[in-house]
Order: structure tokens, then C-alpha cells, then sequence
DNA sequence: TGACACATACCAACCAGTCGGTATGGTTGT
DNA sequence: ACAACCATACCGACTGGTTGGTATGTGTCA
């Protein structure tokens, strides 16, 4: 049961998992240390273990708030004030691109996906943590994909949540390539190459 | 300087390569511990530090070792067989989708892109180690895209290098998705659009 | 006064890396 | 031919530091 607290000040338990976004993107999850967290949220390891009762725990709670957060930004973001859904695609990907800018690498990425990538064979629990949350996003996605397509491509054969799934695998791709690198602009040229595959998909700007 | 050994039966040095590629592809870098490595291999810690000074060193050792093996494996593959470029590219992507076919998800998956998620930040010879890895394979498909490029779209505004780097982005990218889901099919839909969008790129088909 | 939200001190397990020692095979000097 | 010497490969008990987690104390507020 979680009651909602003073929002002026954070609490604690915020103040963790925001640490924990940041700490997590940056070092992995394994390579993260609870005292780690405590410096970064500037609160004692007594206090996380009245909040989360493991680190486990926190990790699952983390993708929750990450879902959350990251949720809100999107449902805020400009690109549903288009009519088209197919304009609304190609901002949300335009979007996505933006998002790299006057970043660090840690601030751009995924916490899901860096998560899972660890935690997927040892950790099943926080493995579905990541996926519910990789999939959420992708559910919003497909919902203007399936919009699009209904107007402008009924009769595709791709299904719109697999393409939002594919668009989700770019991303996460092109944070490896960027990582890699230590470079996030190769990630953005991945994205724009996601952009021409849904323009060519859709023939879009060749209507009128 | 490496003296080669007898071939018959595998070095202690091979044994804990391998058992590198299976195990951290499985665990994590991070939370794969030397004692597993060892137990893995069936040799003795001992053994261990006689051949890697640390493991770090063991990392670096099995980037190279990853690079090598996958290098000729994908050397010796039928797709470079096609006479035009492009057909060796899709014969590529194909391939890449056959990969993933009767393996499970630690055997389909790129150690690389695995190791570079939890190392990029905190270990920069590593992440140059994984870097080295990715841009050697990508080159080898640049070379293939830029010949299908000059001999089929040559004014096309995308580079070979940026076309070959999405592909790997896209392939690492439906690896994350496949650890999440616990499920490779949907690794093979995403490249399946990969290959959708080169054909696109080079009305692929649809010329005689 | 008692429940909640912490703080401090502490612990057992674990982990990378060390170290003294052994087995074996090759080289050298006589 | 053979002893003396040495380098490589390996063994496994041990260590010092770290880590997730616990036990217990303390201030605060309803």
C-alpha cells in the first residue's frame, strides 16, 4: 500500500529510486552497490531496508517508477497534437532522436534495457519487471501504429505490434552501438534509419 | 607471445575462453564470478591466474577470442556466395535469422553487446575491447553494403558504414527484447523488418 | 504510548586475487 | 648418459576487503 507523501520535499523512498535510475544506468544493476545508492540519495542503509526489503525489491520497484516517469513524459510529449496518426509516428521517432540531445549516455539510456540484459536468465522476477515496462511503452506505440496503418496501409502484412516492437528494438540497439562507442550519435543515426524504414513503409511524403 | 599447443585436446587457456562465451552470455560479466569459470572449465583457479592476470584481462582476452570465432564463422557462411552484393546482403540478414533458430537464448546472443552494457562506464578497456568487436564485424558487412550500393542505388543519401552499423543495431537491439520476452521469435520479427527495410532501400524484388 | 521512520553498528557470506608448493619436460654441461 | 638446473603449468588453501542484509537503538508525531 503506498500513501502518497509530502511532495514539496522528496522522501526517502523517492529519493532511492531516483538514485537508483541514475546509479543503475550507469553501472548495471549487478555492479551496483546498496551503499552505492545510499550515498547517492543521501540516506542511510537503514532507511533502505525500511523501504526495500531487498535490493531485488528495489530493482522491481525502480522499473515501476521508470514506467511511471517515463509514461508521463511521453503521454506530455507534442507528438499526439497531430490529427495524422502517421504523423504522430514519425514526430514520436523524430522525439525519440531528440531525446539523445545534450545528454550523457547514462541520462539517454534505458534502465529497462540495461536491467534485463543482466538479469534476464538469473533474476526472472525483474526480468518481467522489464519486460511490463518495455511492453507498456510498446503498447502506446502500437496504438498510433495501428491507427496509422488502418488509414494508410490496411492492407500490410506487418502487424502494428510488431512493428512497435521493432522500433523498440532499435532503440535499445543503438544504445549498445552508442555505449560501445561512448558515442550517442550513432545512436541517433540508427534512429533516422528507423524513420526511413517507416516512411518507406507508409510512402510517406510521396502523397500529397 | 602465444606458442601454439596441441589441437587434440583443448588448452586450459581454451577451456576458460569458452566457458567464458557460455557463462557470461548466461550471467553477466559482473556477476559471473572466477570460481565459475573455473568449475565451468574444470580447472583450478590456479590454472586461472596463471593464464589471466585478472579478470579484466580475461575479458579483453574473450572480446578477441568472440571476434575470431564469430569472424569465421561468419567467413565461412554461403551468403558471401551470391555473385551481386545485394543478394549477399539479404542472404546475410537471412542468416542471422536462421542463427537464432534451435539455440537458446545465452547460445543466439552477441557477447559483445552483453558485455558492453555493464562495462561501458565503469571499464573503458573493456568497452573498447567490445567496440573493436562490433565495428570488425560491421565492417565486413559494409564492405558487401557498399558494393550493393555503388551497383544499385549509388546517388543514395545513407552511408554503407551507417547502414551497416543499424543492422547490428537492430540485431542487438531484438536480443534485449528476446531476453525480456524469454523468447527469440521476436528477435527474428525485428530482423525480419530489417530485411523488409533494406529491400525498400533497394526496390529490392521489384526490379527484373 | 506506541507506531513509524529512520540511524548505527554489526555480521556472515562471498569474491578477486595471492602465495607456497608440486609435477613435468626440456636444456645444458660434463 | 645423466645429473643439475630451470621454466612452464598447475594446484588449492588462504586472505583482506566488500556486500547484502540484520539487530537494535532513537527521535518524532499522532
Amino acid at each position: 500500500m503506498v500513501v502518497f507523501m509530502n511532495v514539496t520535499q522528496p522522501s526517502t523512498r523517492s529519493k532511492l529510486l531516483n538514485a537508483a535510475l541514475q546509479v543503475v544506468r550507469t553501472t548495471g544493476f549487478e555492479a551496483t552497490t546498496v551503499d552505492e545508492l545510499c550515498r547517492t540519495a543521501g540516506v542511510t542503509k537503514g532507511a533502505f531496508f525500511h523501504h526495500f526489503k531487498s535490493k531485488e525489491e528495489l530493482g522491481v520497484e525502480a522499473t515501476r517508477y521508470w514506467t511511471e516517469m517515463t509514461g508521463a513524459m511521453f503521454a506530455a510529449a507534442s507528438y499526439h497534437e497531430f490529427e495524422d496518426p502517421l504523423d504522430q509516428l514519425i514526430a514520436y521517432v523524430d522525439f525519440r532522436r531528440q531525446l539523445l540531445e545534450d545528454h550523457s549516455i547514462p541520462e539517454a539510456t534505458c534502465l529497462l534495457g540495461t536491467m534485463v540484459q543482466e538479469t534476464y536468465s538469473s533474476n526472472p522476477v525483474l526480468r518481467e519487471a522489464c519486460r511490463i515496462g518495455i511492453e507498456t511503452h510498446a503498447g502506446t506505440i502500437a496504438e498510433i501504429i495501428a491507427a496509422a496503418k488502418s488509414r494508410h496501409a490496411p492492407k500490410a502484412s506487418w502487424s502494428a505490434e510488431g512493428l512497435a516492437l521493432h522500433t523498440q528494438a532499435v532503440i535499445q540497439g543503438a544504445f549498445i552501438l552508442a555505449k560501445a562507442r561512448d558515442d550517442l550519435s550513432i545512436a541517433a543515426d540508427s534512429i533516422l534509419h528507423l524513420r526511413r524504414y517507416i516512411e518507406l513503409l507508409f510512402h510517406y511524403g510521396k502523397e500529397e
